[in-house]
RNA sequence: GCCCAGGUGGCGGAAUUGGUAGACGCGCUGGAUUCAAAAUCCAGUUCUAGCAAUAGAGUGCGGGUUCGAUUCCCGCCCUGGGCACCA
């Protein structure tokens, strides 16, 4: 093609000027402001874009942050400009670990560096250019956001789903408070990385397990198939049954939860956790007591985390008890061991050598008797010897009486009649999930509203005397003494009883920050009410969140405990919909040299200084274009600069006069590309959708372009560079604003070739290129296809055995 | 160990109801412009051979199905993520 039009550079953009005037303009015109009374503003399709909010540490806003909400609002105005009236809110979680330990290391108060923080990336969020409505925004540590986490945890203490429990806990001792078992996954603490200790305290925990089953039901859900799968194996739904043994010599009996009770016939031992119900009731009766409070002492120093880290090595000490197998009649000797841990199932298990590895080593180590009541696929009925040897899940019964022949699976359900027939089992259903732990001995966080009165005992806040401040007057000194630090204010934890007005003191513990996120959602669009949470009416008008854009690590904890939250708020009739968020999108990470970004390896790169060189379009742009959105990638600012030019070239076809070459060509280019970009982005692959108009712009600068091409490709690029096409928008004359001029449909017709270029092949090879119609007969794309002289010459070399025309696709020889 | 993703040029990545692999961008090479440079523009760029036409190889490795495989099947290797002695 001839290029007719010389596009000349026109100098360059000015992104940083042109940025901050659309900003100025934008806020001074409400442009972003959501009228929430839908019922009064005609009543639009409403569209709530949430995207998890940030902790305001002091790293400030990193590229990670840029990579995740530049994409989330981007995809915000592609529905807006689809005229949905769109909520697109933005705030922080602001309570939590790292200001408090800064506290103890510098002694700005947490309160100080949170607020310079949050104005911090307050200011960092503008320069996006986001479409946040900064009126309803939500600020987790501020009295008239956290006055509401209390209520919450005062409804859920009504309903019942909060209760106080002294249980064995994860102790941190370099943050000096307790981690949820979610916490302290590999026996570090997750946020200082300390080795993780033993202790008892009494604690506040709420009944998520109570939720269990609606926590399993992801029916109503438009989210990734691996989260749902996560949250299933984090909740472990299990069916098994309970089966009762008599302890011989005694009239206590022992309960073991097992889900392969068709094994039963191969029980040999019976193992207990130390610190059951069990050994404790039976203490005295054992053969070496000593010995096995020795063993104890042992195992209660370690955590669960330094039971797995011992590796595969069982210990275990005998109690000179045995329990009878009333299959067998059997003896069954009852032994205390470690690798049983008490809040699992009946925190004792029934051993069956045989067919459980874990069982198997124990007895090896024990020198027990293991006996086969499972033949596999192998047909190996010899005896078990060999820990390959136990891995059969499926399989035949033998040495099982009447259960001998039957497939494990109906083995199953028969033995289960069987025992609960005779009453010594019973079925049982069992999750994984633990209750969430909800105190922390800390001071930055939300105050539990709780007193204890000397009279009247546990005593909640009335709702009307919310909020319990959070003082001021805290020594960040670190006690060491266990306490929390809201036990050393003596203002706060003296106070008088709500109920009796007598001497009383308040819960010294404060909540885990998950319980702030965990209902922020239901606080955007109402966070200037002070009478209350939120509004029933708004938020079942605004709500569930039609989409949730966050990381995937929160699969298992804020996005349970959120639905939990959610889900129990419904049930009180707080709100009308079960479900928080309907649809879900992890964005990837970002990684700098293949690590994750932190403070502590000193590789968090920050967006300021690509912002002000390039402006805020240019960047997200890169960000975008880096790969596809749920993919992450490790950063680099090399192609930066491609972006950069693509800015450039933009503006200048957006200036040109309106010239064309070819005008057919144009009009379909530009109707391919309307329906390539708004496939892209409903897929979310902003990457490629940059591309395309990377090579509609590279086309236009051969071809030229007409103003109302012009007007639709600024449409298009509007929600991947909102200031860019404002300004554009601008320029070609038209009425601000151009999010609201409408998404651009395109021609059906207009993007069907009418010729296509197909491949020819000789077995298999490609030998040449032909141009033919769309619809071209086989006939006609044969005969094209032998005219060619490449092909020709194939084909004199053998006979021709098959001929095969896809049409649009390709041409095929079969030669022999 | 188990489960889930993924492995494509020098680099980020595109393309999968099986049909011309490498769109777009970075980088690189050459040219235009310039006193010179930057910026910009034009051309080229998977590898090997060739002036070229073209030929051979090629989507982690080894097999298989097919006229045809990045795509489907079997067996490995590697990377990332999740779970981790849960009875």
């Amino acid at each position: 093609m001839v290029a007719v039009v010389n596009f000349i550079a026109m100098g360059n953009y000015q992104a940083r000027k042109i940025e901050q005037k659309w900003q100025k303009v934008w806020k001074a015109s409400n442009l972003y402001k959501v009228d929430l009374d839908m019922a009064e503003n005609g009543g639009g399709k409403k569209y709530y874009n949430l995207v998890m909010f940030p902790y305001p540490s002091g790293d400030k806003l990193h590229v990670g942050h840029w990579y995740n909400f530049g994409p989330a609002d981007s995809w915000g105005r592609y529905k807006r400009m689809q005229g949905y009236n769109v909520f697109e809110p933005m705030g922080f979680d602001s309570f939590g670990l790292p200001a408090e330990n800064y506290a103890i290391k510098s002694g700005v108060h947490p309160r100080e560096s949170t607020t310079k923080n949050v104005e911090y990336m307050v200011k960092q969020l503008s320069e996006m250019g986001a479409m946040y409505d900064w009126d309803k925004t939500v600020t987790t540590s501020e009295s008239s956001y956290y006055k509401w986490t209390q209520w919450v945890f005062l409804q859920l203490y009504k309903r019942g789903l909060a209760y106080k429990k002294k249980s064995p806990v994860n102790w941190c001792p370099g943050c000096q408070t307790v981690l949820a078992n979610e916490q302290a996954q590999d026996g570090t603490c997750e946020r200082c990385n300390s080795e993780v200790e033993h202790r008892d305290l009494t604690q506040w925990f709420f009944k998520i397990r109570d939720y269990a089953e609606d926590l399993l039901d992801h029916s109503e859900l438009d989210w990734p198939e691996k989260t749902k799968a996560m949250q299933k194996h984090w909740i472990g739904k299990s069916t098994g049954i309970d089966i009762t043994y008599k302890v011989e010599g005694t009239d206590d009996s022992i309960s073991v939860y097992t889900t392969r009770p068709d094994t039963n016939f191969g029980a040999t031992f019976v193992v207990v956790a130390p610190e059951s119900e069990f050994v404790e009731r039976n203490f005295d009766k054992f053969e070496d007591s000593a010995a096995v409070q020795v063993y104890i002492d042992k195992a209660r120093k370690k955590t669960d985390i330094e039971r797995i880290a011992e590796g595969r090595k069982k210990t275990g000490q005998f109690t000179g008890l045995y329990a009878i197998n009333q299959l067998t009649d059997k003896k069954m000797p009852i032994y205390v061991s470690d690798f049983v841990l008490a809040h699992v199932g009946t925190g004792c298990v029934v051993g069956v050598p045989g067919h459980d590895i874990r069982d198997f080593e124990f007895a090896i180590e024990k020198g027990l008797e293991v006996i086969r009541v499972v033949v596999g696929k192998d047909g190996d009925e010899t005896p078990i010897v060999r820990p390959e040897q136990v891995q059969e899940h499926e399989g035949t019964m033998i040495n099982s009486q009447f259960l001998d022949g039957m497939d494990i699976h109906e083995a199953t359900v028969k033995i289960m009649d069987y025992m609960e027939e005779k009453g010594y089992g019973k079925r049982v259903t069992n999750y994984k999930l633990r209750d969430w732990s909800i105190s922390r001995q800390r001071y930055w966080g939300a105050p539990i509203p709780i007193v204890y009165c000397e009279k009247c005992g546990e005593v909640p806040i009335p709702e009307d005397q919310l909020p319990v401040e959070l003082p001021m007057d805290i020594d960040f000194e670190l006690k060491g003494d266990g306490k929390s630090p809201l036990y050393h204010s003596e203002s706060f934890r003296k106070t008088k009883c709500p109920s009796c007005s007598g001497d009383a003191e308040r819960e010294v513990d404060t909540m885990d920050t998950f319980l702030c996120s965990s209902w922020y959602y239901l606080r955007y669009p109402c966070s200037k009410m002070t009478d209350k949470p939120f509004d029933k009416a708004v938020v079942d008008e605004w709500l569930p969140v039609d989409m949730y854009i966050g990381g995937p690590e929160h699969a298992c904890m804020h996005l349970l405990y959120a639905r939990f939250v959610n889900m129990a708020l419904h049930d009180m009739g707080h709100v009308g919909f079960k479900e928080p968020f309907k649809r879900l999108v992890h964005q990837g990470m970002v990684t700098k040299d293949g690590a994750k970004m932190s403070k502590s390896k000193g590789n968090v790169v920050s967006p300021d200084e690509f912002v002000e060189k390039y402006g805020s379009d240019v960047f997200r742009m890169y960000l975008m274009f880096m790969g596809p959105f749920v993919d992450g990638g490790d950063w680099n600012d090399k192609g930066i600069t491609g972006i950069a030019r693509f800015v450039d070239r933009f503006w200048t076809v957006v200036n040109s006069d309106e010239k064309v070459e070819d005008e057919a060509l144009l009009n379909k280019n530009l109707n391919k590309l309307i329906k390539k970009i708004s496939e892209d982005i409903e897929k979310m692959h902003f990457n490629v959708a940059v591309a395309a108009l990377m090579e509609f712009v590279n086309f236009v600068m051969k071809n030229g372009i007409d103003k109302e091409s012009k007007k639709i490709m600024v449409q298009l690029i509007s929600p991947i560079a909102p200031h860019l096409a404002e300004e554009c928008w601008e320029v070609l004359g038209k009425k601000f604003s151009v999010i609201d001029s409408g998404w651009p449909e395109y021609d059906k017709e207009a993007v069907i070739d009418s010729t296509v270029k197909i491949g020819i092949q000789i077995n298999g090879k490609v030998r040449g290129e032909i141009e033919i119609g769309k619809d071209a007969s086989q006939e006609d794309a044969i005969s094209a296809a032998k005219a060619l002289a490449n092909v020709a010459k194939y084909l004199k070399e053998g006979e021709v055995v098959k001929e095969i025309y896809v049409p649009g696709r390709i041409v095929g020889f079969v030669i022999k």
